[in-house]
DNA sequence: ACATCCTCCTTAATCAATTAAGAGCTTAAT
DNA sequence: ATTAAGCTCTTAATTGATTAAGGAGGATGT
């Protein structure tokens, strides 16, 4: 059982492959006829339709966007942040009639070539550290790129939050309350596993440039209010789940003076130190103030909570990509609205010890 | 500017293109000193390195697996258990090396030839209606295809969940609680946009076939407890939503007499049925049951639920797909497991009115 | 001195289509 | 009758690579 291609059919009918290719793609250009009799012959002999690939080399176009995530991918799909951003991405994808590729980055030992040898006519490339090596590999590509998140790199298209602002707003928020004790537990700064306290100079040479500016964010907050920033208990976890975020909430609730708020720099990181408090028999918010981060988990749990908009920024980014706009090196900054819920409050009077 | 191909190179040093090819793929078929000469006249001309949709043609793969889901991929996004499919499907397309392209089908009256065109090496289908044309389409590109939940074609692979006896086990538990009341909640039975009650034979004529098994086995499970089937409220919704769900417990939490549990099939509906008896005061589980299905947003609501193995559904979807196995017609049902939390109880002794 | 073996590179076939331009033939208009 | 216009189909160039087989030249073995 031989490849059946156009030639094939072709040969049986003894019309040129031209015509053959007319049949399927342009119907105008034959007599319905013949169309008739060469779709006939292609159905006998079980032919395949015009292969795609050959037909993507001929047209230029691959029909698909490919997207780009520093994580594995099951990961990425358990991180409400990122599937919410899908969300918006897949409906430009959609809407433009493409489809959306994801593309597995080597992760450990593995090798890989995906991003040279994706089929795809654009890149979305999401939340890279800096000096990735797969940013090169899709700056070879020499597509279209939209960045997302991180990093920024002049000259190219950009998505993302103001990140220093967002952060701020949320630390602001606790220290209107009254807090003055406060504890950050954040997940996404390096790359290498590390879980526990960290150090001012890991905090500021942070792998990840929109969770190093998300931190300098609190900072500035805080330094703004008068509270002395190395006082602050800063607990780093590896993996954002709410595993991490029990254990990053064990962590700062068991430090003396224990703090009456915790900013976390994700909600699914936020739900664990919930976890913690609850461990511990403590009230939210009578006793803990906590705030999250992206509004993605966060509304059963009454989470106060920074929002962003995933699901905009995915299509605006999808549009980007799908309109040739990705070629103007635009910088779309996407508004955030702190969401005060039920999660904070001032702090107690006489704190309990 | 030109493009820049493998040839442009060639010419400019005055060597062979196959010289140029071997430079990029194969580097101990060349001298160093030429395979050197080659790279640097590749990154002064600002080549972009071989192009991967030639590649593909000439190598006869593409380098990924494509993934068509019923709903738009908004929704598909939305829906817990298809994420948790997609982190399993994508895991194994990341050990395989290979990018997960989820391809949009037309939708409303829009066109759209992405499965025809689309530069996969092979399919997963997951819950298509039986006759959907997308599914011929799928089967006219002959490659390998592995059906998920739905629908099953016998002599193609299929991944799925035993749903009558899912269903069943669901009905099972609050019918030995003692239930005798019970109104069922159901979404994904048509794809009409209908919401409201279903006559026996709306719901036996059900478009998707997993929903219709699903509906099939807790009618089986009422008739063996001597529950008469066509005394149970049933109401239907159009989309898998809290707020649907909220309308369904709304609907079904006004009959009269009043229904003593609720069983639903998805988590999300059930927690909209939370949603509805919280407006109407009802305690949970004292004077209401419900159950979810799929485990997939049920832990922090104390969802009792029927729990599916999402993930590895997904795992085994992609090795079928990427080990070539796919050519034997598997059929792989997956356990379920049903997982009591705090949502069910034996009904009140004397019902509040 | 001759055969043999490498190393390095070229030739040419192949992958499977699309499409502008042109060639016959028929029909219609003048 | 003649010219133009329409249909229908073919020719041939093009898209950008991979790779088996073969050739030229130098090094090695006997």
């Amino acid at each position: 059982m031989a490849r059946v291609t156009l030639q094939t059919i072709a040969d049986r009918l003894g019309v040129s492959r031209a015509t053959v290719s007319y049949a399927f793609s342009r119907p105008d250009q034959l007599s319905d006829g013949l169309r008739r009799r060469i779709l006939e012959v292609a159905d006998e002999l079980g032919y395949a339709g015009p292969n795609p690939t050959a037909r993507s080399l001929r047209l230029g176009r691959a029909g698909a966007l490919g997207m780009i995530f520093s994580e594995t991918l099951a990961y990425a799909f358990a991180d409400p942040y990122a599937v919410g951003f899908f969300q918006g991405l897949a409906t430009a994808a959609e809407d433009a009639g493409v489809g959306l590729c994801i593309l597995p980055l080597p992760h450990g030992d593995r090798r890989s070539e995906t991003v040279r040898d994706a089929v795809v006519d654009s890149f979305c490339v999401m939340s890279l550290p800096d000096g990735h090596p797969a940013l090169a590999e899709v700056f070879a590509r020499k597509l279209p790129v939209v960045m997302v998140d991180e990093p920024y790199v002049p000259g190219h298209p950009f998505v993302g939050t103001d990140e220093p602002t967002a952060a701020a707003t949320a630390a602001r928020h606790v220290l209107e309350l009254g807090h003055r004790r406060v504890g950050v537990a954040m997940v996404g700064l390096h790359d290498d596993g590390y879980t526990g306290w960290a150090s001012q100079e890991r905090q500021e040479s942070a792998l990840f440039e929109a969770m190093r500016r998300r931190r300098g964010g609190y900072q500035r907050a805080f330094e703004e209010a008068g509270v002395d920033w190395s006082g602050v208990p800063f607990y780093e976890v590896a993996r954002n789940t709410r595993a991490a975020g029990k254990k990053a909430g064990h962590a700062l609730l068991g430090c003396d003076p224990r703090p009456t708020a915790i900013l976390t720099n994700t909600d699914v990181l936020a739900l664990g130190v919930l976890d913690a408090a609850s461990d511990l028999g403590l009230d939210v918010p009578g006793e803990l103030s906590v705030v999250g981060f992206s509004d993605s988990a966060a509304e059963d749990a009454g989470l106060t909570t920074i929002r962003q908009a995933k699901r905009e920024m995915g299509e605006a980014t999808g549009r980007l990509l799908l309109s040739g706009a990705a070629a103007k090196p635009e910088r779309l900054i996407f508004p955030h609205e702190l969401i005060v819920r039920t999660s904070t409050a001032p702090p107690p009077r006489s704190p309990r010890r």
